[in-house]
DNA sequence: AATTTGTATTTTGAATTCAAATATGCAACG
DNA sequence: CGTTGCATATTTGAATTCAAAATACAAATT
């Protein structure tokens, strides 16, 4: 009788955090937004402590600044720091792909083609939210084929700080269609074990959502509360 | 008169997380070691509030893990952490040298290239501390050279995850003698815009201090509290 | 002797309070 | 009308308190 059932504990300066996070992803909380530990407090019925602990996990990941005695802000991302986000998770995404390549199992990339025809099954739909759900699935794959728990890590944290942005971006079919060749192009390239492939596609996959966010910005209201379709690549 | 001077202000729990990483780096706080809040709030003489944002800071960079209930251990790197961590930062220093290749200015490599020689001083006179103060100077140049702001923040916060375990790290005189080659190498390939061999000799030189840290691990007590001569490149 | 149970003490998480800093509103003045 | 000064209200940072959870230790039981 050695085994052990552990308890999930989870402390109420985490859910506090996680219910934040959301609330950015959604636009709950507007970018530049100032974030009043009175109001939060009132609306997520906790004392202080919970969130202000809460705002320092997020602070520290980039999702919020501390501006000393006048409390957080919801950081607004300009153009140059998105093109700097997109520069790094190019460099990182490019980086998981090629360890990928390396180091995936048949296991693993069996079920990467399996999430891939389910993508697909989406695509023939037109079911766009479907699409997405399997597409985040199958990056988590990859990353987690990298078999580098950090690398994932920080690619999942530079990216949350874009998360909000990418949310909001629309396919259209053309642009659609050529996601779904680059997927195919990562498929490829994981199943020939080939690195250089892989993270070629993969850094081009990431740099065309670059400019999608980026046309984005520059075209739409892209800091507004009103969320589009939930997008991703 | 649109100039605005503004007077720095710093909250405590800035000032606890500062002190709090310096002493994870010296090995104050040992790898592994329980963070108790009454014991450091009576070494620090501060109430426990802001230690608390401090460690919650601490947590999200990767220095400490929160246990529920249990307070904040400092984070005891595995051989296979390390690995991890040196596997991302060659990745995100090779990219620093890739952008430095194409975007540095004749200023700034002047610049390296007067602390390369003021860091060759060092070499000559034997001053490893030295030595070290003007190398970690040019890896700050270098970094800001490949302007992504980003970029340097993720390396510097990835790299202070290993910083306790490179500072412990010696350099006996042929691998100085290597370290100084490379860091030749890296002049040449910023001053020729090669940024196909700076990544590639800012990656070697990465994953060079790799092995020298995963020595330290396999045969000395890396762990422990006492620091050798401060270490880096 | 080893294990279990009960109790006291310590530590942690969160709520509350206190004090300083900031923001806002309004009247007086040039 | 714009600026300045002052009072008041609000917010933030930090200290203190409260309550729950964990740990330590002694006594009881097997």
């Amino acid at each position: 009788m050695a085994e052990v059932i552990q308890i999930p504990r989870r402390t109420l300066h985490d859910e506090v955090a996680l219910r934040l996070r959301e609330m950015l992803v959604e636009g709950r909380i507007a970018p530049g937004a100032k974030l009043n530990e009175r109001e939060l407090c009132a609306l997520l019925c906790i004392s202080r402590t919970p969130l202000r602990e809460a705002i320092k996990l997020m602070a520290a990941e980039g999702l919020v600044d501390l501006l000393p005695n006048r409390g957080a802000v919801a950081v607004r991302l300009s153009e140059s720091d998105v093109v700097h986000a997109f520069e790094v998770l190019a460099g990182l995404e490019g980086m998981s792909g090629e360890l990928a390549a390396q180091r995936i199992t048949d296991s693993e990339l069996a079920e990467i083609r399996a999430l891939h025809y389910e993508m697909l099954a989406c695509f023939t739909r037109s079911d766009l939210s479907g699409y997405y759900r399997f597409n985040a699935r199958i990056h988590v794959a990859i990353n987690s084929a990298a078999k580098n728990p950090l690398l994932s890590k920080t690619y999942r944290e530079i990216n949350a700080r874009v998360q909000s942005l990418r949310f909001r971006t629309n396919q259209n079919k053309p642009m659609w269609k050529l996601a779904m060749k680059q997927h195919e192009q990562m498929l490829e390239a994981l199943d020939a074990r080939d690195s250089v492939a892989a993270r070629t596609v993969l850094v081009e996959h990431v740099l065309r959502k670059r400019d999608v966010v980026l046309e984005l910005m520059r075209t739409g209201d892209a800091h507004s509360s009103v969320a589009a379709e939930p997008g991703a690549t």
